[in-house]
DNA sequence: GCGACAG
DNA sequence: ATCTTGTCGC
């Protein structure tokens, strides 16, 4: 396995080789698939980073299991490069599950990326594992305006191609931005996003991982 | 050409 | 992402 990059140059090149080994299709979730949030909460002082897995039934929307992972900072925010700096504490918490999810949801993009490997797509090829991006901005794509009604959606477009959808959760809440991971189609995506976000705008995975990586960065604050 | 840009 | 009070609503 190849050392984790340092440099921009070295992660474009990681995205370049990984590209090629996605998979973006795939079926529909079965009744009582397990769908793994992941997220993760920063302390900029110190470089701190704390990720969070939450494991949901997705017929019950019971929470089935949780994760949190910390370490340092090792990579800097840059647009397109987001995974360099999010998945190695995501990868530790799912390690950490002890059960192995049926899906992914990731708080960003899959697919709709300038180089079509998203934070979604780029940890489903490390890991193997299905996933999907459900992200809140439209980063730098476009759409037009979806229906009203909760479910109703619009393709997020690239240029000429399309890269996801922006897709109503709610009744006139704006829309949430769905692009595939891997091993999962795009309408498939969709759906299990549909059906995890019944009550809220983002899915109850993302809002439940969230909660807890936050959580769990408070905690490291003040024991140290 | 320059800057902005998921989180 | 994060900095941040009170406030509206179920």
């Amino acid at each position: 396995m190849p050392a984790w990059p340092a440099t921009e140059a070295d992660a474009l090149a990681e995205q370049h080789r990984l590209r090629a080994l996605v998979d973006p299709t795939g079926p529909a979730l079965s009744d009582g698939a397990l769908v793994a949030g992941v997220d993760v909460a920063y302390d900029e002082e110190r470089d701190l980073v704390v990720a969070a897995a939450v494991l949901v039934d997705f017929t019950s929307l019971e929470t089935v299991e949780e994760t949190t992972a910390a370490g340092q900072v090792s990579f800097p925010y840059v647009p397109g490069l987001l995974a360099f700096r999010e998945l190695p504490p995501v990868l530790d918490a799912l390690a950490a599950l002890r059960h192995r999810p049926d899906l992914v949801l990731c708080d960003g993009y899959g697919l709709a990326h300038p180089r079509r490997l998203g934070l979604a797509s780029h940890l489903g090829v490390l890991t193997g594992l299905r996933t999907a991006g459900v992200a809140k901005t439209p980063f730098t794509f476009t759409y037009d305006h979806p229906a009203p009604a909760r479910g109703d959606w619009s393709p997020l477009v690239d240029g000429a191609e399309v890269v996801g959808r922006a897709l109503r959760t709610q009744a006139g809440v704006k829309p949430v931005f769905v692009s595939v991971g891997h091993r999962i189609g795009l309408a498939e995506a969709s759906d299990a996003t549909l059906a995890l976000a019944r009550k809220y705008r983002l899915p109850e995975t993302t809002r439940r991982a969230d909660s807890l990586c936050r959580r769990a960065l408070a905690e490291r604050q003040l024991s140290q």
